[in-house]
RNA sequence: GCGGAAGUAGCUCAGUUGGUAGAGCACGACCUUGCCAAGGUCGGGGUCGCGAGUUCGAGUCUCGUUUUCCGCUCCA
């Protein structure tokens, strides 16, 4: 391996067909991936992992699976199709970017800050029962600047209105707005960035027809929250916990599999009674921690990080963060949402979301505590966890090196491999494929009878398999066959008739749930 | 989006001042060995990211473009 772990990571992904580029013949498509072969197997283990941890380990935690597309009003209500419509530019000269619309909000403040100016210098001058308004229509240089700042805040108000990128520019050229890092009047175009794809639905032409592809699956838990609390007879405390894809225009989408345009959330919404949810907080806090130690990370690698910032809808927010190859970046989210969204649903349909509280015969609109993960990150987290290079003794018993992905064996892509020691032996081989044939309904087995038995044992390891069992000449006479375990390198001779129970036991996610 | 670096076989990379594409590993077949990779023989696979330009001739030079990584920036 390199000196760059996060290189050979990324070489590991493609070499053993876990993640490849999207659209790779056609020059692939920024900041979207596709999962091979093992990958998606991995993925659906990491997705079981999180559904089993938080639906069927707790009576009140529930599932759902909502729809992409959904009405459009969603997301004004969720506040995301205010807060991601900017428009922006950038300077030439520092590269620094900003967003149109401020700098030019600013431009016409400074405009009416002169004109203030002006009407100061004169009250100084004639004295405080000086008569304001009608100097400022009166003096020249005054209503100049008035109407200057009208003039261009109604060309403003326009381009905004119109969504007229080239209009913003324009506006910004006349009023010879420059860059407050480096002075230069040198902008580039605006641009607008819309930070939810859209899609238009059926015939319905222009905006009236309007769809995004979500950039968050809690919304569509927030919208469904009275129908799965009825349907599911579920009282407060309760949680829903969706997977499904998710989607954003990022600016810039980089650093592989970390920040996709198009990616996959873990996310469970949690429903409390108003003034309990820093109690939860901290629970799912401490739980969602756990899970993730379950996994064998060293503590070393994961810690919280607290927002500084909070966003809209928050009270509390922390991240959990992995020491990723390129440092510690965020990998799951867990946030105090209030009751921001429910509330913010129920002025905008004007239906009511709100939960009849059986003790207290009260109505009220619970708060939220939030988990989301993302299984894409966690996909690469877990890899770049698992990928090792390590030492082995070979069959001189000197050191030879193996690549040896130690995934969890309840995350691992293949569970079991099925080799017979010799592959120019018909009694061997069908003796192997018969085993391979009978197992491979329980998990996901491979048969490999080509190259030399060391070299099949390395060929699983690098793709994390945990167990191989193989078929040696002892094992025709007293049906046994040796199973080897993959970090350990240990073999030990186990009956035909117990592999299913052992490497079941092995690939177990209930070893993730003991304490 | 700006700046830097890179893109040659599945992977990692060579490829001289421009002269008809190479290696190792991987892959396939056969032989040999047979419990921890790298034995032998043979073989498949690349319009050198894409498009123009300069040139008698471009993997190599120029321009454009695209993808990836790094830095800045951004980040519900």
């Amino acid at each position: 391996m390199s000196a760059d772990p996060f290189k050979d990571l990324v070489s590991h992904c493609k070499e053993y067909g876990f993640i490849f580029q999207s659209s790779e013949i056609y020059d692939g498509l920024s900041g979207i991936y596709d999962y091979g072969s093992l990958g998606v197997e991995l993925k659906n283990n990491i997705k079981s992992y999180w559904w089993k941890a938080m639906v069927q380990n707790h009576e009140n935690i529930v599932g759902l699976d909502s729809a992409i597309m959904m009405h459009p009003q969603i997301w004004k209500a969720s506040g995301h199709v205010d807060a991601f419509n900017d428009p922006l530019i950038d300077s030439k000269a520092s590269q620094k970017r900003y967003r149109a619309d401020v700098l030019i909000e600013e431009a016409l403040e400074k405009i009416m800050a002169k004109a203030d100016k002006e009407v100061e210098k004169a009250r100084k001058r004639f004295g405080d029962d000086f008569v304001e308004e009608k100097y400022k229509t009166d003096n020249q240089r005054v209503a100049d600047y008035i109407k200057k700042h009208d003039d261009f805040n109604q060309r403003f108000v326009d381009a905004m209105n119109n969504n007229d990128m080239a209009a913003l520019k324009a506006i910004i050229e006349d009023m010879e707005i420059a860059d407050p890092v480096s002075g230069s009047k040198e902008w580039t175009d605006v641009r607008q960035f819309n930070l939810m794809f859209h899609t238009q639905l059926g015939n319905i032409a222009g905006e009236e027809g309007k769809l995004y592809l979500r950039p968050e699956t809690a919304q569509g838990i927030f919208v469904n929250f009275l129908n799965v609390q009825k349907t599911t007879r579920q009282k407060l405390p309760f949680g829903i916990a969706q997977i499904g894809k998710a989607f954003r225009n990022e600016i810039i989408a980089r650093q592989f599999i970390f920040r996709m345009r198009e990616f996959e959330q873990m996310e469970m919404q949690f429903f409390v009674k108003p003034g309990t949810e820093m109690e939860w907080y901290a629970y799912w806090k401490e739980t969602r921690m756990k899970w993730h130690r379950a996994l064998g990370t060293p503590e070393s690698k994961l810690r919280f990080h607290d927002h500084d910032n909070l966003a809209h809808y928050a009270n509390a927010a922390v991240d959990v963060q992995f020491d990723f190859p390129f440092g510690f970046k965020e990998l799951e989210g867990i946030h105090s949402r209030t009751d921001f969204d429910l509330k913010s649903h129920q002025e905008l349909s004007g239906k009511k979301l709100q939960y009849f509280d059986p003790e207290t015969n009260e109505n009220y609109v619970p708060y939220v505590v939030e988990t989301s993960i993302g299984v894409d990150r966690m996909f690469l987290a877990v890899l770049s966890n698992a990928l090792t290079e390590e030492q082995v003794p070979d069959a001189d018993g000197k050191d030879s090196s193996r690549i040896v992905l130690k995934l969890h064996p309840a995350l691992a892509p293949v569970k079991c491999a099925i080799l017979p020691l010799l592959k120019n032996n018909d009694e061997l081989t069908s003796t192997a494929r018969n085993l391979f044939n009978d197992l491979k309904f329980n998990f996901l087995c491979q048969y490999d009878e080509k190259d030399a038995i060391g070299r099949r044992y390395r060929r699983q390891d690098a793709i994390g398999t945990p167990y191989c069992i193989t078929v040696d000449h002892q094992s025709l006479e007293d049906q046994t066959v040796t199973i080897r375990e993959r970090d350990s390198l240990k073999q030990e001779r186990i009956p035909i008739s117990k592999i299913r129970e052992v490497v079941e036991e092995g690939i177990s996610y209930k070893t993730l749930f003991q304490d």
